[in-house]
RNA sequence: GGGCCCAUAGCUCAGUUGGCUAGAGCGCCUCCCUUACAAGGAGGAUGUCGUCGGUUCGAGUCCGGCUGGGCCCA
């Protein structure tokens, strides 16, 4: 042991870099694939989406994922920690489109010169191939990701860099269409031409899993339907959408209504297209709603669909791709009134052409009274603004249980197997597949994302024939359909008679992301990695995203493996804002990390993000920051006094009562960290290791000194310094998982190798070291001494000042504990004389100080 | 409308299976420039445990209702 490596003035000031550095060069964090499963623990870490901005969220919960990886590690587990970046989709799409001013536009040829404009506007995109887009989406991540990477590393995460994946990356496209063709095999997946929930912003379909409901407001417009029989008898149905009256099929009502009993059966004409609609009963037709009886179209809402789908309407869709009414008129729409009509709203939005139905409405005399305003949920794409359309699509699902009660109760038995983190977080994802009420929609009609790996044989009139897919062998995967030539085809038949076309849709982001542990353990490309890290040990996540990446990931394993993905799940809460609110982007009360971490340190943010309960919304909170500073500048200094004494490690020196006493408290607490840790709560490890380190330098630190510098002979000198020796290396050892810097600046001060790789505290060792040491004498002496201390306070006296006399009462027990301890009570209050007696209630201290 | 979580000191939170006088840190007040640390140290004050009822010898803890906050799903 050398104290040449001591600092004169420790701080944290340069650690980060110089550790960081310094982990990377000795290969710290490398994993050691020559382990065995069983001596392996495996992380499936969440791949950050890398065009999103940075915040503290991430920060927060990355932290949670680091503190288990490093306390398995010191456990003596390897730990395999990959880190992905999730780059695929239309984040990544948007970015790259007002970046550089572009949009893509499939219809074009690559051009390998192009370069994007020096001075790109937003407002006038410059179309380009896809292929060139596709380029541009690949360059803008990767210096996106430079920027994460740099945060995580500063941040002290101790992921095995040479292990990053990308969602998007050549062995993520292999893994995502080897996995698709798999599920095609089996039946599990299928395509259907179905109606679909449709984006016309990004004109692409919206999966159940990205919907969400927002208030918009509307109105009831009550429009009449003349009867066949009887033209003078009108049925008024009420409407938030009349622009799709062309587009309508049936009218609805309650079974059990008796207002519209009569007319079930019964036809009535649709005005201003005189359309014959029949009216018909179903139970989801609400009586208290409008006027009690609506109209069906193809498609005004997901109910439209349920009542298409149940009572087998016919489709007459009017609303196009682009969420225009479609320019040519139906052919059910037969007379010239209504063809004329009809004329007067083709090609319009849907917002012109609700306006312009409602003036012909008006002029027919069919509109009864003014449009009455109200609020209702609409559904949206949750990244996009405007209200989603229902349309008829081609489409490629994977089955999940949606449409198939067996599956989806394997799918609950699969969350009721996992070991949720915090446990009440199941009842979520039981919720959600309980919930499903339909497959999952794996198309997106994108471009920067894994193609789907088919082509479609045309035929003589150059018609895609859907239903005869041409597979790829899977030797020859990744492949992209829109570039590459399916097996007995040439690149010149691409798009002619007798030729093929390639599927022009890429996988939603869950369908690659789901495949996380698949993609980073190396399955079908690395079966030796794979057989060792898989199936996984935890999959750390937010809640809000357990109905997508969690489950689809469940899915995945279970289709593909016909088991879970990982064995624990740990679910991390929300940041919120001082005000409890959650902090988003779009509220702009988002704080981005550099700043803080310039500020504070990164085991300062860490130790704010360590210290939230797991599972729990937690306040953005500078205060626990500042305390975490001062919780490490503390370590360093306590540290540096310590082994400015040149202690050493020496079990067989430590024998005087309070050492020992120290050591059986010490003991106490690994054992509680340790089994916090096992139960992945990281905050009360934490809050045990601090409450312990805060005593220890408060009191210990001050009742050992007198004996430490040689005041009361070698023997108890030499106690002393093996027990501060003890008490550090141990206490490092808890911290290391939440101050790594720290730690290991300290550690590098008088031992070899990272403390990160050392072996977390063994509380049995450390009991062995306090024999049969009563852990309470150090409550005892701790109270002895707050009295010493009072009474100085209270004097107004230096806690320098020395004490004549002082009595010290307390419980017979106790008080013989405490005389065991008396020199060192004595040494830190400069105590002359001090008297303990057996008496009654708390230990009380009385003090004469002495004269000045 | 259904489900889940939360409510304890001014603030952020602990509080195991019900069990002595409900805890910690921050902040606040008073004091101490002390040789590991002034970005420090010591001492002190601070609570109708959201509310109403129930179970119990005993409830912050268990049960039910209500109020307020948050989230997820319809």
């Amino acid at each position: 042991m050398s104290t040449g490596r001591l600092p004169d003035k420790p701080t944290l000031d340069g650690i980060e870099a110089k550790w960081a550095q310094a982990w990377d060069e000795q290969g710290t964090y490398r994993f050691d694939r020559s382990k065995s499963r069983t001596e392996i623990y495996s992380i499936d870490t969440p791949p950050p989406t890398v065009s999103g901005s940075l915040h503290v969220g991430h920060v927060f919960s990355y932290t949670h994922t680091d503190c288990i990886a490093r306390y398995k590690r010191m456990r003596g587990f390897e730990v395999f920690y990959p880190m992905g970046w999730d780059d695929n989709g239309l984040p990544t799409e948007r970015r790259v489109q007002n970046y550089y001013g572009v949009r893509c536009d499939p219809s074009l040829p690559y051009d390998p010169a192009f370069q994007p404009p020096e001075q790109p506007d937003a407002k006038h995109q410059i179309p380009i191939a896809r292929k060139n887009f596709v380029e541009l989406c690949e360059r803008l991540t990767t210096e996106d990701e430079v920027v994460f990477e740099e945060l995580w590393r500063r941040m002290g995460l101790s992921v095995d860099w040479s292990q990053t994946y990308q969602t998007i990356d050549h062995n993520a496209q292999r893994a995502s269409q080897l996995a698709f063709l798999r599920n095609l095999a089996r039946g599990e997946a299928y395509q259907s031409e179905a109606p679909t929930l449709w984006d016309v912003t990004f004109r692409t379909a919206v999966a159940q899993a990205e919907l969400e409901d927002r208030e918009r407001p509307g109105a009831y417009h009550r429009i009449g339907f003349p009867t066949v029989d009887d033209r003078d008898v009108v049925v008024h149905i009420e409407t938030t959408r009349p622009e799709l009256l062309a587009a309508c099929v049936a009218l609805v009502a309650h079974p059990d209504d008796e207002r519209y009993q009569p007319l079930f059966g019964k036809t009535v004409v649709t005005p201003a297209f005189g359309v014959e609609v029949p009216v018909v009963a179903h139970r989801l037709a609400d009586p208290e709603k409008g006027s009690g009886i609506a109209m069906i179209c193809t498609f005004g809402d997901i109910t439209d669909v349920t009542w298409w789908r149940e009572l087998q309407l016919p489709t007459r869709p009017i609303i196009g791709w682009d969420g225009r009414i479609t320019g040519e008129t139906p052919e059910w729409i037969t007379d010239d009134e209504g063809i004329a009509h009809y004329q007067q709203i083709a090609g319009a939005t849907s917002h012109t052409a609700k306006e312009r139905m409602v003036e012909i409405l008006r002029e027919t005399g069919l509109l009864e009274g003014d449009p009455k305003p109200i609020t209702h949920p609409v559904k949206f794409f949750e990244k996009g603004d405007k209200p989603l359309e229902i349309v008829t699509t081609r489409q490629w699902y994977i089955t999940n249980g949606g449409r198939d009660a067996e599956l989806r109760q394997q799918f609950v038995e699969r969350g009721r197997e996992l070991k949720w983190h915090p446990p009440h977080m199941q009842v979520r994802y039981e919720n959600w597949v309980e919930g499903l009420n339909g497959d999952w929609l794996i198309s997106r009609q994108r471009f920067f994302g894994v193609p789907l790996p088919l082509w479609y044989p045309l035929d003589g009139d150059g018609n895609p024939v859907y239903e005869n897919p041409i597979i790829p062998a899977e030797d020859t995967l990744p492949i992209d359909p829109s570039s590459d030539a399916p097996p007995g085809y040439s690149e010149d038949q691409r798009g002619m008679p007798g030729g093929f076309m390639g599927d022009p849709d890429v996988m939603d982001t869950w369908a690659t992301s789901s495949l996380s542990p698949q993609i980073a353990g190396g399955w079908e490309r690395d079966p030796d990695l794979w057989s060792r890290v898989f199936p996984m040990d935890l999959r750390p996540q937010a809640h809000e995203i357990i109905r997508t990446w969690l489950f689809s990931s469940v899915v995945r394993a279970h289709l593909e493996e016909g088991c879970l993905p990982w064995s624990d799940a740990a679910i991390s809460g929300w940041i919120l804002d001082p005000d409890r609110k959650k902090m988003a982007k779009s509220k702009g009360n988002v704080v981005t990390p550099a700043a803080l971490l310039d500020e504070y340190s990164s085991d300062a943010l860490r130790y704010w993000a360590a210290s939230a309960r797991p599972g729990t919304d937690t306040a953005f909170d500078i205060g626990q920051m500042k305390i975490g500073r001062r919780l490490a500048i503390k370590l360093l200094n306590a540290s540096k006094f310590a082994l400015a004494l040149e202690v050493r490690e020496d079990d067989a020196a430590i024998t005087e009562p309070l050492d020992r006493a120290l050591l059986a408290r010490l003991a106490a607490t690994v054992e509680q960290a340790t089994a916090a840790f096992e139960d992945y709560n990281y905050a009360k490890a934490l809050e045990l290791a601090e409450t312990f380190f805060w005593n220890f330098t408060d009191d210990y630190v001050e009742l050992v000194k007198d004996r430490a510098y040689g005041g009361r002979g070698e023997s108890p000198a030499a106690s002393a310094k093996a027990t501060l020796a003890a008490a550090l290396s141990v206490q490092l050892r808890l911290f290391a998982p939440f101050l790594p810097f720290t730690t290991e600046e300290v550690w590098s001060w008088w031992q070899e190798g990272s403390v990160h790789r050392q072996p977390w505290p063994d509380a049995a060792d450390v009991a062995t070291l306090a024999g049969d040491a009563d852990a309470r004498l150090v409550d005892d002496v701790a109270a002895a001494l707050t009295g010493v201390r009072k009474a100085k306070s209270e004097a107004q006296a230096s806690m320098r000042a020395e004490i004549a006399t002082a009595v010290v009462t307390a419980p017979a027990e106790q008080a013989a504990r405490l005389r065991s301890a008396g020199d060192d009570i004595k040494a830190a209050g400069r105590i002359t004389a001090l008297d303990v007696l057996d008496g009654e209630g708390p230990v009380t201290v009385t003090a004469v100080l002495a004269d000045v």
